[in-house]
RNA sequence: GGGCCGUUAGCUCAAUUGGCAGAGCAGUGGACUCUUAAUCCAUUGGUUGAAGGUUCGAUUCCUUCACGGCCCA
């Protein structure tokens, strides 16, 4: 912060600053309330006045000021605190000496203590009848304008404290984020999953193909990586004898922002013995529709103007009949056949490398055709192996996994599959990731030696997904933005 | 990375063909003992994102850059 954004208002509060530092300590900290605003209102306001006046009830509040109603030698107020607001009364004759005076002087922005009783104004707003108000905190800053608020995008995602303090819609987002982790750590928890914290500083990148982060151990004097994801550690608890584990956290991926993607995002990761992909397409459609009845009080919710039906049973469709499905004009010759799909993928205009096989090109048509369209909530199931190197082969068709993508709305919402456990398939894809790395993949995944290792002492039957919750959390507050329910999202220096 | 749009007072926004940079809120001073964006009177506040160019004169036109938004890759 530089000199240059001081200004007027800053230095006329920095006076009032030095006024209060004249008189005493202005930073006092020995202040407790017994009551915040949204309590206040729950327990009273239904009460009428007279009911109110007849048994008073005696309240210490505090919180920002913001707002400020002067009329004479009466005032009012508007106390902001964790619940909500609360309107304070105040009357000169009522206040100890010179308090009301230096009321008049202290700003909008300001936190304050009252202390009184409760009452309803003649309009019928519960209020507090101050007896004593004191300054707790100085304000140097203006808030933005009353009426308007913050709409400023950039200072609403810079300084997300002011916008936290205007904006009642951004402290609802992430009230609501913090509702629906919750939500998911209850249900998980409630099936007798054990939450657990894996290394997010990795000696070998795993789990996804991406582009890691790299930093540097200065100790060990190694390079470590930022987690792409947590699966690999994930599935050695299960060899471990931790049947069912979950994991909540961050991961980092070194590529591009959007609206939808943010270089560290947090992921829910779960996995379970004894289960295969069907359990957890089934499981996800619960978690999903009871967290939307529970948290938004409706299994249908609205995404910007679109509505989407979490009651009614998801549609299950494979990668190669969702492309058959959305492009009519093709037949399942023109996909199950090389030569073929790469014709269609460069009449798509894709970008293709020769080191692109069969199920790769699918994936590259179903991306540019399909996903997008995929509104209502649907799984879409059958990825090819070949692009999923951590998946089971299904039993009649190994070209293809028993792996799932969730989509709603045309978003990538959730990623499971049943875990390849064959230690010596699980060794060959990774030998294919490597060659592909050497090929020029930069995405493609390192052979981890310790994972065989792991698979080997015998992992058994399981299923894993993994559910991004920034983009869940969008969905569930109607953000369109990832950036707007990441309390700091990733901006360039100012 | 490409395209389009934006950046003006603390905040929200104006500014005619290129001709004195404005309003509301906030602030400051005053009036006011039930307000709700309180009201009324008066009033302060600007490196128009940055640098350069064209011009008698640039918020306005041109170039480059920075940051952001939306769309595309």
């Amino acid at each position: 912060m530089t000199d240059q954004d001081e200004n007027t208002l800053i230095a006329q509060r920095r006076s009032k600053l030095t006024t209060l530092r004249e008189a005493g300590n202005p930073f006092p900290n020995d202040f407790r309330r017994n009551a915040v605003a949204g309590e206040l209102h729950a327990e009273y306001g239904d009460k009428d006045n007279e009911a109110l006046e007849a048994s008073p009830v005696r309240v210490k509040v505090a919180g920002r000021l913001m707002a400020k109603r002067v009329m004479g030698k009466a005032a009012f107020a508007q106390l902001q605190d964790m619940s909500g607001r609360i309107q304070l009364f105040l009357q000169r004759d009522s206040l100890p000496d010179g308090v009301y005076q230096a009321f008049k002087g202290w700003d909008v922005g300001d936190i304050i203590a009252a202390e009184g009783t409760i009452f309803k104004t003649r309009t019928g707003e519960l209020s507090v009848r101050a007896e004593t108000i004191r300054m707790l905190t100085k304000s140097l800053r203006p808030l933005p304008e009353k009426f308007h608020g913050l709409a400023d995008q950039e200072t609403r995602y810079r300084q997300r404290y002011v916008d936290l303090i205007m904006n009642e819609a951004s402290r609802t987002t992430f009230r609501m984020r913090g509702r629906i982790v919750q939500f998911i750590r209850e249900y998980l928890n409630k099936q007798d999953y054990l939450e657990v914290e894996t290394p997010m500083m990795q000696a070998i990148p795993g789990g996804a193909t991406a582009r890691p982060f790299t930093t540097f151990h200065n100790a060990l004097e190694m390079d470590l990586f930022l987690r792409i994801a947590p699966e690999l550690y994930l599935k050695r608890l299960v060899v471990g004898g931790y049947e069912k584990v979950y994991e909540i956290n961050r991961n980092f991926r070194n590529e591009g922002l959007s609206t939808r993607h943010n270089p560290e995002f947090t992921m829910l990761e779960f996995y379970q013995a004894y289960a295969d992909y069907h359990d957890l397409m089934d499981l996800t459609e619960d978690l999903l529709r009871s967290m939307a009845q529970q948290l938004l009080g409706d299994t249908t919710l609205e995404y910007q103007g679109s509505r989407y039906d979490f009651g009614k049973p998801f549609r299950r469709m494979s990668v190669r009949d969702s492309i058959l499905h959305f492009n009519p004009d093709l037949s399942a010759a023109d996909i199950d056949d090389i030569e073929k799909a790469r014709t269609v993928a460069d009449g798509l205009k894709i970008p293709l490398k020769d080191s692109y096989g069969l199920g790769k090109i699918q994936i590259e048509i179903f991306e540019k055709t399909v996903e997008g369209r995929l509104d209502d909530p649907t799984f879409i199931t059958a990825y090819p192996t070949e692009v999923s190197p951590l998946a089971r082969r299904n039993d009649n068709d190994p070209f293809v996994t028993d792996r799932f993508e969730f989509f709603v709305g045309g978003r990538e919402l959730a990623n499971g599959f049943s875990e390849l456990n064959d230690s010596e398939d699980q060794a060959e894809r990774f030998r294919q990731q490597v060659e592909d790395k050497d090929a020029g993949d930069l995405e493609a995944m390192h052979f981890d030696a310790d994972y065989i290792r792991a698979l080997e002492h015998g992992m058994p039957p399981t299923a894993g997904e993994g559910i991004g919750i920034d983009r869940l959390v969008m969905l569930f507050t109607d953000s369109p933005s990832i950036r707007d329910v990441l309390l700091f999202p990733h901006m360039r220096p100012e």
